[in-house]
DNA sequence: CATAGATTTTGAAACGATTCATTCACGGGT
DNA sequence: ACCCGTGAATGAATCGTTTCAAAATCTATG
């Protein structure tokens, strides 16, 4: 069936050695000899075998990136990071989606595991750490994408929601706004609640400023806009004049909700609105809204390093915190 | 380092031959043996090499999927219809994303060739199918998702553009409209061309009915809004009551150019608007946009089954054309 | 021209699972 | 007591690569 460096190599008059030295070592080998090997190489038109490469050398020369929604721009910009910085390594990165389900994340490590990739870069589905740390006690290096460490010895990359959430709040109070709204949840979403305390800690910082919740049950276009509804009135009767969401599908329901309400209101001047993510939406907003970015390439790449760094060489396992940045359009400032 | 099949033997008091049988063919096995072998794996956590399986069995269990943007819901949803109907064959599917790259994808390609994966689904991003060709003259059945073969002779999985073309155009003029606008480009893509075939030919069936073409430079939401705001004093001159927008983002981007005019337009008195895609903003539209939707799960598993016939006996290839659907909402009726 | 040293090339062993022809064990029938 | 059949278990051969000690070849030098 396959064509195998045995036959190159009696097609090439050399030893199968000499075919693998071509392939992993040119520069062991007489430049004559390369140029026949790769003649027969094209001519019969071989490809060398992964699996048994991989079998040989114990461990893959791909990685392996599980993420909790590949439809999510934020992921899909992580894997680009990600690939990116591998294949400067050489090596290559497969992508599966778990689509915040359990068994479907369990499927795909049990297929990475047998198949030794070289490392695992994950935004886990649950709580349970344990099968990752069974993963890593075989040998696999794996590292936490979006989600800090905490009591587990993993590496991991991730962004400062509180200081996220402290951005986005300073900034509407920087642009005089007093009295603000945060729109997120559920809470038991770690990301809601450290945003949420960071916006709370940054008002608290001024006695004429105040801040209160208001509990989304999901983090979507609709929900935004049954919240932004509830807040017309409120914002018509000067009680609130900013607004923190927790994301930007959220920030946009609103902004419509806001904007289309039978007296409708006006942004940046009746109330400012900041959201969370900066997917491209929030960007070409009726009104441009201002957002919170992460540093999603980066958070990919510096996966990446992180899994390399385990890789050679058992390095202590590094947590990674970077600082988001803030975005500011029409929907704060004119 | 690793545990091995040997380790898990010895341990059990059996041979290797009887821990392979216990994997793969526990039923040969007595239940009792079965038991004890079951033991030592768990025992030992023993994970099964899969580079050495597949070198053994000469093709692995896996297949690859690539797409052209895998933050586009269409190629997420197509490709959770594939994992899905791969996964009730003991299949897993790797996903990886060629960006529209043409070097974005022969890397990934080289890797899945090397990989001797069970089969190819892909959106390829040039016209060059050589490669693709190749690939499966090693072997490897390969099926086109979202193209049609053409003259090649591979398997394809598409959606009939011209039938959503039609199915879009009639549905305004079956809604009263008559003089209608197409707004979409850059009409090399292929998917676009054949669209505006459709909506054409639907037209030009009504003796009373007009169609325009509005090129547009690419499909983006902010594309769309420079289109709309053109369209606008048309609309309030009665030259057009109704637009077919090439997708979704296009078509979203011209409803908030009508809307926010200064004199704005009424949706669906004064004009009525159908998009393309079914995306999930599209419901959730200040006013709901009718769309035309593709089967998108059905693409994926339909594109795994083609694969599967190509594996076993060499079956003729096979296209597979499906038929959009139109999913009616507030953009053109009430 | 002999030889040490450098450069190339060789080919067998190893990686870990599956396969399959062969051997083993155990009853039942005569 | 013997033979046969059946179900269970064995283990050597195999897949295609990489590695590395050893062999072969070449180069420079005395």
């Amino acid at each position: 069936m396959g064509v195998s460096v045995k036959e190159v190599a009696a097609h090439a008059g050399v030893s199968v050695g000499t075919v693998s030295n071509v392939l992993n070592r040119p520069e062991h080998v007489k430049p004559e000899t390369v140029e026949r090997v790769r003649d027969a190489i094209r001519l019969l038109g071989y490809v060398p075998n992964g699996a048994a490469r991989q079998l040989r050398e114990g461990r893959s020369r791909s990685l392996a990136l599980v993420v909790l929604d590949s439809g999510n721009p934020f992921f899909t910009d992580v894997a680009r990071g990600a690939e990116d910085r591998a294949a400067d390594e050489g090596l290559s990165v497969f992508m599966a989606n778990s689509d915040d389900s359990v068994e479907r994340e369990e499927r795909h490590l049990d297929v990475f595991e047998q198949q030794r990739v070289g490392g695992v870069l994950i935004s886990p589905a649950g709580d349970d750490l344990s099968r990752l740390a069974q993963i890593r006690a075989h040998g696999i290096p794996v590292v936490l994408v979006d989600r800090e460490a905490g009591e587990s010895a993993f590496s991991s990359v991730s962004v400062d929601d509180v200081a996220g959430g402290a951005l986005a709040a300073r900034h509407l109070l920087d642009t005089g706004r007093r009295h603000l709204a945060f729109v997120g949840g559920p809470l038991r979403i770690r990301q809601v609640a450290d945003r949420f305390q960071g916006a709370s800690s940054a008002v608290s910082a001024d006695p004429t400023a105040t801040i209160r919740l208001f509990g989304a049950d999901e983090m979507s276009l609709d929900e935004g806009r049954r919240v932004g509804e509830a807040l017309v009135p409120l914002i018509k009767e000067g009680r609130v004049d900013g607004i923190v969401a927790a994301n930007d599908l959220l920030a946009i329901g609103i902004q419509r909700a806001l904007l289309f309400a039978a007296d409708p209101v006006r942004m940046p001047e009746d109330v400012g609105l900041v959201g969370y993510d900066d997917i491209a939406f929030a960007a070409s907003a009726v009104v441009p809204i201002t957002s919170v970015r992460q540093p999603r390439e980066l958070i990919g790449s510096t996966a990446v390093e992180l899994v390399l760094e385990q890789a050679d060489g058992a390095a202590e396992p590094r947590r990674v915190v970077y600082k988001p940045e803030l975005v500011v359009r029409e929907s704060t400032v004119r």
